[in-house]
DNA sequence: CTGAAAGCGCTTACAG
DNA sequence: CTGAAAGCGCTTACAG
């Protein structure tokens, strides 16, 4: 194994190019401008190159008393795949903006949340965000506690003294149910989904919104579930009905895959027989799905872009003083599993 | 806005107690062994607690030379699910030795990663990871030329340059069809994935490997892709065949689902009729198809918990001189999916 | 236009 | 048994 040579310090660029530490610093600083001489300043960048010098962030951290990291505890969404994108757009912004992220996942762990919180001061990060893989109301006091620039993302505090972006569940799930009416169906099936969940409850009151506008009396909501299985089971009850639905609104991209299986069982095509919208656009299914699947797109990378950027304005301190509580909306993602009601 | 205090020193704790910043230091690093009278070592501790004091981890960083933080950064596995679990296992070892990760994403893009080694070393990180999401080889340069402990998780360098942990898929894709084959079946077809991918040819090849062995002759592999509609497509048109298999080894999970939507479509039972056997162990689909899917994990978890096991011996000292190259199994899930073949 | 000095918050020999 | 000093690698007034 080769030696690792020790990092380069101003120390060694300054004495390479016959300066002082300042003048490297002033120079690598980007704030030489009239107080260097432009050749001296050439000497300076060449001896840092030469040396491959770049400033320990450490010894810079501590001098400044910013560390340009931000720390980002998320309740499940390392663990469970999708809420990925939160992250993704968080990275983007953050980057962008010269900060790097430190990640820790609970578990869906309180007790973890409180610890990482601890561990990520210790760690003096400029700032925290929490973000969550379901949308739901958080506890904020944790977050809060810890001091400084913070923001929720996909989740919120009830008394509004953190800031947050989530998406407008309810909204889209009005939105789905109305492309549906749009398409002339009356007959219009709420499937999947538990009630324990705040996302299910409002894309339901979304879609019984719609039907009430619509002035369609709605059918009674099977609560089949987030998974395959379950609404696999609960669709293949009500597909063997005399009077099955023309339409499923279904409560997830997941719940609409076990929609799809008990169609294909009762041989029943879809979109001909029966058009089918889901919610998620869950990458590895919805585009892939037969036939592709529309849905609602949960915004995730955008909640994490917007919550990032929010983020950065409370450091920069142009944010407003009152923490925002930002809600996005989903789009439709059209696909090839709707069709007009067949007359 | 309430001001934020000023975080407390050492020198906060020394006054408070009355003795001296080394005093703290030692006390609190447990280093006060026959050096400090109990009672000061008492009357620091308490001091300490009083306000609220943890050492600047940043200054603590600059003196030893170490950061505790470990520089991960990944192909994709941040953006496309599943891989988190690597992750999961990784932050638990390294959480249980005191590291964090600071994880950066490259999306697959070469020239990312290599900016994401420089900006993680310009952190001063203490060791390297790289993360794939997919089993393929790797170009180690970039890894070994940061110098310092590295590991690479779920691919591995062809000069063995760089220490590596990966899953044996060969004997994963083996031991899938013998099990089919112990369920007497011989008319056994592989079906999904693309050569391309490294992951493949070696689940496939082992596959081969068991029919060869058994003195059963395989049918032409149908590569029908790694998601449910083009395995869906494969599979109908294999189902619809006067013959079809009595079993199919799907390539992933995804493309078991594709398998199961075509032979509901055909009126074929699984697995009174086929036998279907997956490969990846995804949550989201193996344990909630239709019927439950026996599947091959793939074992990210513990890939992610053997490799930050195997950087942080060499960050001790302890790991062998050269690099390994390690192998880990992939474990048969039996579920509902195989039953004997009828006579 | 440049250099010497102070200081960010720690830890660790070393002198007393 | 304890305290004063050096030093980790920077940046930033400040004096020249």
């Amino acid at each position: 194994m080769p030696v690792r040579p020790r990092r380069a310090t101003s120390q060694d660029v300054a004495n390479l190019a016959g300066v002082s530490r300042s003048a490297v610093s002033l120079v690598l600083n980007d704030r030489a401008d009239g107080n260097i001489a432009p050749d001296t300043q050439a000497t300076i960048r060449a001896a840092a190159r030469a040396l491959n010098y770049t400033p320990s962030s450490v010894a810079v951290s501590l001098r400044r008393q910013r560390t340009q990291t931000i720390g980002v505890v998320t309740d499940t969404i390392a663990s469970t795949a999708y809420g990925g994108h939160i992250l993704i757009g968080a990275t983007e912004v953050a980057t962008a903006h010269g900060y790097l992220l430190l990640t820790v996942d609970t578990h869906d762990n309180p007790a973890v949340e409180t610890v990482a919180y601890e561990r990520l001061h210790a760690r003096q990060v400029d700032a925290l965000a929490f973000a969550a893989m379901g949308t739901h109301e958080h506890d904020a006091g944790p977050l809060r506690d810890a001091g400084g620039p913070a923001i929720m993302i996909n989740c919120f505090s009830a008394d509004a003294s953190v800031a947050s972006v989530s998406p407008d569940e309810r909204t889209g799930g009005r939105r789905a149910a109305q492309r549906l009416l749009d398409a002339g169906h009356h007959d219009i099936l709420w499937l999947g989904g538990t009630l324990d969940v705040l996302a299910a409850r409002e894309r339901l009151q979304g879609y019984h919104d719609a039907m009430a506008d619509a002035g369609i009396r709605a059918r009674d909501p099977v609560i089949g579930g987030w998974n395959i299985d379950t609404a696999y089971e609960a669709a293949l009850a009500i597909l063997r009905r005399p009077d099955p639905p023309t339409a499923i609104l279904a409560a997830n991209d997941r719940a609409a895959v076990g929609v799809a299986l008990a169609a294909a069982r009762c041989g029943i095509d879809i979109p001909g027989d029966l058009s089918l919208i889901g919610y998620d656009d869950d990458e590895n299914v919805a585009p892939v799905m037969v036939p592709p699947l529309t849905t609602m797109r949960l915004p995730h990378d955008e909640l994490g872009r917007i919550g990032m950027r929010m983020l950065i304005d409370q450091l920069s301190g142009s944010a407003p003083s009152a923490p925002a509580q930002v809600v996005v909306d989903c789009e439709l993602i059209e696909r090839a599993s709707v069709a007009p009601r067949s007359s």
